[in-house]
RNA sequence: GGGUCGGUGCCCGAGCGGCCAAUGGGAUCUGGCUGUAAACCAGACGGCUUUGCCUACGGGGGUUCAAAUCCCUCCCGGCCCA
């Protein structure tokens, strides 16, 4: 299968500086590289998309690079952001990238066995803060006009709002970024920067500066923004957070239910971004959503694959037993190790024997566990019917004991439809 | 530095002396229907020792029986001028 035939199929392609790009990808050879912004010490599913599109441009034979934005990082890119972002210390982004760079490698082959397509991770950080300022803007700066940074779509609305501005240190994130593509141009005959699509602007700026200072062409490929059926941002979870790609932030039942209640209309397309599977298979699953919705195949296939991906086949599998066991009342009659495997990625809180014995209050218990803020909001979900024990729910005024224990011990909560909590009583 | 407009709960935004824990929208949460979806419907959405009390409308101070609302001052932001 040729990329350039893949991609289209999977529908990976937004816009492209030149029509060569995909062909010449589909040949090998290419090295092209994506930023990823080190704001926090794990990636989250913003970037999954951008991770597996390196993967598969690596397995069609090119040299992917992944740069760290260790000086970009300390700027903040202020594409399409409604405000300015607060800065972050040097210190903070280094923890960050030593993090990234550990996630990457499940992504990407970064050892020699790989050949002439052995990726790279580089930091931006190791010439950004070395530039001196007045070679930067004699050497990139007198590349661009003002006039055409300040047309850019992605700085556009911040600069036509009336109650916020756009600080320099913000503005000038255009010509980090196009330095950025440039350096890796000379130093590592990268041709190529792909990103979302509201990454455009900054690579055509590098495209640019290339062509003007170096006298050599490079490309762009963006990808199209992630859109849930409703419009909003993709890769949130129902309470606003982020899925994370590292195991103590999301655990990978987490992220296997995130994917698992993924609705039907944004089945077919994270099947296309996010697995490796052959068409045939997509288009099977595709077709098995049609045909038997409550099945959910193709969530089923979805959630496992990138499971799978990130986390492994063990994490995958039992992210995936844990689901099944989870929503039957039958909790009650597993037995003691299938119960704690079931578990075992929830958070969990140990009480004594004795004030368990005593019984504990539907409120406190809610509050203990840390399936509520405060106990106005246990109360709530008391009274709205949100909190069950052992998967059968707890009345407002109720009280457990240790007549609710399984196997003894173990006391199953559950808030809502899907949070977790397991008591351990000793 | 000068002028001017503004800073309200997670976000947007109304209120402009008491009827304000603060209208409305969004987000979120819980429940219902379903398929552990989506859409839709209903309810909730500062805290507590919960018919009451405490904390909150950028910070501090003041006027008043009473302030998110008036005054002073400081901090922060937008715009214009220098």
């Amino acid at each position: 299968m040729r990329l350039r035939d893949d991609w289209d199929f999977r529908g990976l392609v937004h816009q492209v500086t030149d029509e060569t790009v995909l062909e010449r990808l589909s040949v090998g050879g290419v090295t092209a590289y994506i930023g990823f912004d080190p704001t926090a010490a794990s990636l989250h599913l913003g970037s999954l998309l951008q991770l597996c599109n390196l993967r598969r441009l690596q397995m069609a034979g090119n040299r992917p690079i992944a740069l760290a934005g260790g000086g970009t990082g300390m700027i903040g890119d202020p594409s399409f952001k409604a405000v300015e972002r607060p800065l972050l210390t040097l210190e903070q982004i280094e923890a960050n990238v030593e993090g990234i760079r550990e996630q990457l490698t499940r992504f990407l082959d970064f050892t020699p066995a790989a050949g002439p397509s052995q990726a790279l991770l580089l930091n931006n950080a190791s010439w950004l803060t070395t530039i001196s300022l007045t070679d930067f803007l004699r050497d990139v700066g007198k590349h661009f006009t003002v006039n055409q940074m300040v047309a850019k779509d992605s700085v556009k609305s911040r600069l036509d709002r009336d109650d916020v501005g756009l600080s320099f240190t913000e503005f000038s994130y255009m010509l980090l970024q196009a330095y950025d593509f440039l350096r890796l141009n000379l130093d590592h005959e990268c041709t190529l920067q792909l990103g979302g699509s509201d990454q455009w602007g900054n690579i055509t700026m590098g495209t640019e500066l290339i062509r003007k200072s170096a006298g050599r062409s490079a490309a762009g490929l963006t990808s199209p923004l992630l859109l849930r059926a409703d419009g909003t941002k993709f890769g949130k979870s129902e309470s606003g957070a982020n899925i994370w790609l590292d195991a103590a932030l999301t655990s990978p039942f987490e992220m296997h239910q995130y994917f698992l209640n993924t609705e039907d209309a944004m089945t077919p397309m994270l099947l296309r971004f996010f697995t490796f599977f052959d068409h045939d298979t997509i288009l099977d699953l595709d077709e098995a959503t049609k045909a038997a919705p409550q099945e959910r195949r193709a969530q089923r296939a979805l959630a496992n694959a990138v499971v799978t991906l990130v986390h492994g086949e063990d994490a995958a599998s039992k992210a995936e037993r844990a689901g099944e066991a989870l929503f039957q009342p039958s909790i009650a009659e597993l037995d003691e190790t299938t119960l704690l495997t079931i578990v075992a990625d929830a958070p969990s809180s140990t009480f004594g024997r004795e004030e368990f014995a005593a019984g504990i209050d539907g409120v406190d218990l809610v509050v203990r566990c840390t399936l509520a803020k405060s106990k106005a909001e246990a109360r709530r979900f008391l009274e709205q019917g949100g909190v069950y024990v052992n998967n059968i729910r707890l009345e407002p005024d109720a009280r457990v004991g240790l007549e609710s224990t399984l196997h003894g011990r173990y006391v199953v909560v559950r808030r809502g439809r899907r949070d977790l909590h397991l008591v351990v009583v000793q």
